[in-house]
RNA sequence: GCCGAAGUGGCGGAAUUGGUAGACGCGCUGGACUCAAAAUCCAGUUCUGGCAACAGAGUGCGAGUUCGAUUCUCGCCUUCGGCACCA
C-alpha cells in the first residue's frame, strides 16, 4: 500500500476489478431480496454535466448501501438519444445527427466510466436505435386499435419565414429564434394518446404513494386539476347551434354578464365575416406562441363580437366577446364571465366598461341582514355589533340593511371580485342558497330540461405525441385516400429512421424526400403515404425503465419484468415533477393494461434532486454587452474578515464583476466540466463533495475550494489508515479491559455508524453522514494511545470508516 | 398569471418529533514546521460592546399560537423550478 492517496492509481485498480469480475452484473436468479435503483437516463448533449455527476453519485450510494444490506441491486444505465438538440448540432456542424449523437454517447461512456459507478452494463441501449424504438411503434399501434390514440387539429408555433413548427424553447418574445419572424398560431392535424382516460387512477393512486414527495404529488394533482360543476347551454340569438360553458360556479349563473369565446371558435370565424374590425382582432390573437406561461401573463384583450347569448334563467341578452386568454383547445373554448366573483373577468368588463352584477354576499353580510330585519334602523347599535369592528357605518338610513348590501356591491365595483363562497342574492327564487344549495337546484333544473348537466372537468389535456422533426420515432401510421389512417401492421414494424441523411435546412429530411414517404396501404394495397412526424422524445423515456428488466426480450419486456418493478428508488431532477413523472405514470398503466406488468405504479420510492449551480463572473464591454468569464478563471479577492471584496482574472490579474449564483449554463460560461475535476482531484473527492456540499433535494453550489477540503479529507483519511496498517498486529477488542478515553471513541465509532446508516438509509441526508465520518476522523486522529487494546479501537473505527465511505 | 420549493455567520450548510442556533466543510486570523514557499499540524472565528468575566441582539420582512418557534399558522418580499414542442 502507498503511503500518499493518488487517487488515479486506486480508483483505476478497482475499476479493473470491478469490470473484470463483473461486480455489478445482476440476474433474477439471486436469493437475495431485489432491489432496482434507478437513474434518469442521460440525454447524450456532448459531456457529462454536473448535474449527471449528482444524480448518478446520489443512485450509486443508496446502490451501494443496499448491496451491503444484502440485496441484488440492479442499477443500469441508458441513452435518451432522440431530441432537439441533435438536429441544432447538425445544422450547425453541417453533419447527421446520429452521428453527432453516438459519437457523444462514447464520449460519455468513457466519462461515466472513470466516476466508477456500480452500474450493469450489459443491460445498456440507445433509444434511437430500431431494437428499441420498434417496441414503442408496436405499443402504438395496439393504442391505436384500443382507441387511446387518436388524431385531431391542435396549435402550434409556426415560423413564416422558415415555414416550420417550432418548439416553445425556440420562440423568444413571440418571434422565431433563428429568423426573428413574428411567430403564428397554426392548427394541424396530430396524435394524441388519451391520459385523460386515466385521469382519475393517476389522481387517486397519489394518495397512495407514500414514497414520493409532498411536492410532487401535490404538483401532479394541482396540473391533472380536477373540478365538479356544472356544463349549461346558453342558446345564441339567431344562432341554431347553443353555447356551451362549463363552470365550477355554477351559484353565480346569475352574475353573469357576457360571454367569452376564444378567437378560434367557430362564432368568432362566423361574427369576423361581417365585422372587419373581429376579423383584425383574430389576426392579432393569432400572433405570438403557444406556451401557457405567455398567454396568462399577455394583456388581457377582446372585442364585440356583436352577438347574443339568451341568460338560461333570466332571458336576459348577453353579449358575446372574444378574449385572448380563452383556449380553445381547453373546455368548450367559451366560458361564461361573472365580474363580481371572478377577478379575470373583474379586470375584463372594467377595462370594457361591462356590467358588473352582484349575486354573491359574504357571511357578515348575510348575517347583518338576519340580524336587522325590517327593524334594522331602529337599531344601530345591533348593527353595528353584527358588522363587527372592521365596518363602520355612519349614517342610519331607515333602509339600512339594504345599504349594507349597496355598500358591499360598491366595494366590488371599486376594488375586485369577491371570490369567496357566500350566499345569494340578486338571483331570484335562488336568494339565500349557498353554494352546494344553487348548484344542486341549477343543475337538476337544466338536466330536468336537457339544457345542462353536472360535469367532472379535468385540466389534464390529452398527450399529443406528434413533432415535425427528423430526429425521433416515426408514427407507425400509413395514409390511404381510401382507407384513411392505417397502422403500420405489426409484421413490417419498425418503420425504421434512416440515419445516414444529408441535414442541410430545417427541414425534416424524411419530410423534404418525396420517396421515403411512398408506400402501399395495407388494407386495400393501393398508393399510400407515410406519417413523416415523429413522437415526442417523451415516449422514449416513458418505458426505458421497463426495458432495463427484459435485455433482448422480443417484445417490450418480458417476465423478468415482474422480478424487478415496480422501481424501488427513481432518482432525477426535480424538473421533471410533472411532464416526464406523469407519463411515466401512464405507460406503465398502458403497459399494465397490454398485460406486460401486475404493478399498478412504475415506482415506489422517489428522489427529486436540487440543480446545480455555480458563481458567474463578467466584464462589461464597451457596447454594453457582457463577456462571462468562467469560474475556473477567476480568483476571489477577500478582506481580512474574510468577505469578497471582488475578483479578478487569472489570466491577465484584472478585475472582474460578480453576477450572482446561478445554473450552471453555456450562456453564463459557469460550467465546470466534471471530467477536469476528476482529472484534478479523483472521482471519489468529485464524488464526495457533490455529495456532501447540499442536501440532495437542494441546489448545490460547485466552489473548488470546498472540492479541495474533500481531498484533504481523503488525504487524511488514506494516512490515517496507512499507518496504522504499518503498526504492529494487536488483540481483539475486550470491551472489560478498556479505560475511559477508549470506550470513549468505541463508543463514537458505534453512534456514528448508527448514524450514517440512518443519514443514507433513511434520511437520505449524505451530507450529515460525510459531516459524522469526518468528525469521527477527527476524533481518531486526536486518539493517540499506542497500547494494545488503543490499537485495537483504533483498528475497529477505520475498519468502519472505510465500509461506510463505500 | 397559475402551481411547487427555498431564504440561518464572510460562504456552502447543521439543528431528524416545538426544546442549548451555527455540527461538518470552505474562507479568514494568529501560531508551529521551513532559508523561504507549498503541503501539513495547532488555536481562534455569528454580530455589537468589553482587556476579560460577561451583557445585548440574532434564522428574509410583519403579525400570531406557545412556558419555549429556524421548526407551527396567517400576510408579504426575494430567488429558483414547472406551465403541456428543451430534456
Amino acid at each position: 500500500m502507498q503511503d500518499i492517496y493518488d487517487p488515479r492509481t486506486v480508483e483505476a485498480a478497482a475499476q479493473k476489478f470491478w469490470n473484470e469480475s463483473r461486480a455489478f452484473f445482476v440476474d433474477e436468479k439471486s436469493p437475495k431480496p431485489k432491489f432496482y435503483c434507478l437513474s434518469m437516463l442521460p440525454y447524450p448533449s456532448g459531456a457529462l454535466h454536473m448535474g449527471h455527476v449528482r444524480n448518478y453519485t446520489i443512485g450509486d450510494v443508496i446502490s451501494r448501501y443496499q448491496r451491503m444490506q444484502g440485496k441484488n441491486v440492479l442499477q443500469p444505465m441508458a441513452w435518451d438519444a432522440f431530441g432537439l438538440p441533435a438536429e441544432n448540432a447538425a445544422i450547425k456542424n453541417n453533419t447527421a445527427p446520429a452521428k453527432w449523437t453516438y459519437t457523444n454517447i462514447e464520449h460519455m461512456r468513457a466519462q461515466l466510466a472513470t466516476l466508477g459507478y456500480a452500474i450493469d452494463w450489459s443491460r445498456e441501449f440507445a433509444t434511437s436505435k430500431p431494437d428499441y424504438y420498434v417496441h414503442e411503434q408496436r405499443m402504438f399501434v395496439r393504442l391505436f386499435k384500443k382507441g387511446l390514440a387518436y388524431r385531431k387539429q391542435s396549435v402550434v408555433n409556426w415560423d413564416p419565414v422558415d415555414q416550420t413548427v417550432l418548439a416553445n424553447e425556440q420562440v423568444i418574445d413571440g418571434r422565431g429564434w433563428r429568423t426573428g419572424a413574428l411567430v403564428e398560431k397554426r392548427e394541424i392535424p396530430q396524435w394524441f394518446l388519451k391520459i385523460t382516460a386515466y385521469a382519475e387512477e393517476l389522481l387517486h393512486n397519489l394518495d397512495r404513494m407514500p414514497g414520493w414527495p409532498d411536492a410532487v404529488k401535490i404538483m401532479q394533482r394541482n396540473w391533472i386539476g380536477r373540478s365538479e360543476g356544472l356544463e349549461v347551454e346558453f342558446a345564441v340569438k339567431g344562432e341554431a347551434d347553443a353555447l356551451s360553458v362549463f363552470t365550477t360556479r355554477p351559484d353565480t349563473l346569475m352574475g353573469a354578464t357576457y360571454l367569452a369565446i376564444a378567437a378560434e371558435h367557430p362564432l368568432a370565424t362566423k361574427a369576423a365575416q361581417t365585422k372587419p374590425l373581429v376579423a383584425a382582432f383574430i389576426e392579432e390573437c393569432r400572433h405570438g406562441g403557444t406556451a401557457e406561461a405567455d398567454i396568462e401573463t399577455q394583456e388581457k384583450k377582446g372585442i364585440d363580437t356583436g352577438l347574443a347569448a339568451i341568460h338560461p334563467v333570466t332571458g336576459d341578452e348577453l353579449p358575446i366577446w372574444i378574449a385572448n386568454f380563452v383556449l380553445m383547445g381547453y373546455g368548450t373554448g367559451a366560458v361564461m364571465a361573472v365580474p363580481a366573483h371572478d377577478q379575470r373577468d373583474w379586470e375584463f368588463a372594467t377595462k370594457y366598461d361591462l356590467l358588473i352584477r352582484m349575486v354573491i354576499v359574504s357571511d357578515a353580510v348575510r348575517d347583518a341582514i338576519a340580524e336587522l330585519g325590517r327593524d334594522a334602523a331602529k337599531n344601530p347599535d345591533a348593527m353595528s355589533a353584527a358588522l363587527g369592528e372592521s365596518r363602520a357605518i355612519d349614517v342610519y338610513e331607515p333602509a339600512a340593511a339594504e345599504s349594507i348590501v349597496a355598500e358591499f356591491e360598491r366595494d366590488i365595483i371599486e376594488k375586485g371580485a369577491y371570490t369567496e363562497y357566500g350566499w345569494l342574492v340578486n338571483s331570484g327564487e335562488y336568494d339565500g342558497l349557498d353554494y352546494r344549495g344553487a348548484f344542486d337546484a341549477l343543475a337538476a333544473r337544466f338536466e330536468a330540461v336537457g339544457r345542462g348537466a353536472r360535469r367532472v372537468n379535468w385540466r389534464l389535456r390529452d398527450w399529443g405525441v406528434s413533432r415535425q422533426r427528423y430526429w425521433g420515432c416515426p408514427i407507425p401510421i400509413i395514409y390511404c385516400a381510401k382507407c384513411g389512417a392505417v397502422p403500420v401492421p405489426e409484421d413490417q414494424l419498425p418503420v425504421v429512421l434512416p440515419e445516414n441523411v444529408e441535414f442541410t435546412g430545417v427541414r425534416s429530411p424524411i419530410k423534404s424526400d418525396p420517396e421515403w414517404r411512398k408506400t402501399t396501404c395495407p388494407d386495400c394495397g393501393g398508393p399510400a403515404e407515410r406519417e413523416t412526424d415523429t413522437f415526442d422524445t417523451f415516449m422514449e423515456s416513458s418505458w426505458y425503465y421497463a426495458r432495463y428488466t427484459s435485455p433482448g426480450a422480443a417484445d417490450m419486456v418480458d417476465a423478468r419484468a415482474n422480478y424487478w418493478l415496480p422501481v424501488d428508488q427513481y432518482i432525477g431532477g426535480i424538473e421533471h415533477a410533472i411532464l416526464h413523472l406523469l407519463y411515466f405514470r401512464f405507460y406503465h398503466k398502458l403497459l399494465r393494461d397490454e398485460g406486460f406488468v401486475k404493478s399498478d405504479e412504475p415506482a415506489t420510492s422517489l428522489l427529486c434532486q436540487g440543480m446545480v449551480i455555480a458563481e458567474t463572473f463578467y466584464r462589461e464591454e464597451s457596447d454594453g454587452s457582457k463577456t462571462w468569464i468562467n469560474p475556473a478563471d477567476v480568483e476571489i479577492r477577500r478582506d481580512e474578515r474574510a468577505r469578497v471584496v471582488g475578483a479578478i482574472q487569472k489570466s491577465d490579474g484584472k478585475p472582474v464583476e460578480i453576477g450572482g449564483t446561478e445554473k450552471m449554463s453555456k450562456s453564463k460560461n459557469n460550467g465546470v466540466d466534471p471530467q477536469s475535476m476528476v482529472d484534478k482531484f479523483g472521482a471519489d473527492t468529485v464524488r464526495l463533495f457533490s455529495m456532501f456540499a447540499a442536501p440532495p433535494d437542494q441546489s448545490l453550489e460547485w466552489n473548488e475550494a470546498g472540492v479541495e477540503g474533500m481531498a484533504r479529507f481523503l488525504r487524511r483519511f488514506w494516512r490515517e489508515v496507512t499507518t496504522h496498517a504499518a503498526n504492529p498486529d494487536h488483540p481483539e477488542v475486550d470491551p472489560s479491559k478498556l479505560n475511559a478515553a477508549q470506550k470513549t471513541l468505541r463508543r463514537q465509532v458505534h453512534e456514528t455508524i448508527q448514524k450514517v446508516s440512518d443519514d443514507i438509509g433513511r434520511r437520505y441526508a449524505f451530507n450529515t453522514a460525510i459531516a459524522a465520518l469526518m468528525e469521527l476522523l477527527n476524533a481518531v486522529g486526536k486518539f493517540d494511545d499506542t497500547s494494545d487494546q488503543g490499537r485495537a479501537v483504533r483498528h475497529e473505527a477505520l475498519e468502519a470508516m472505510v465500509l461506510l465511505l463505500n
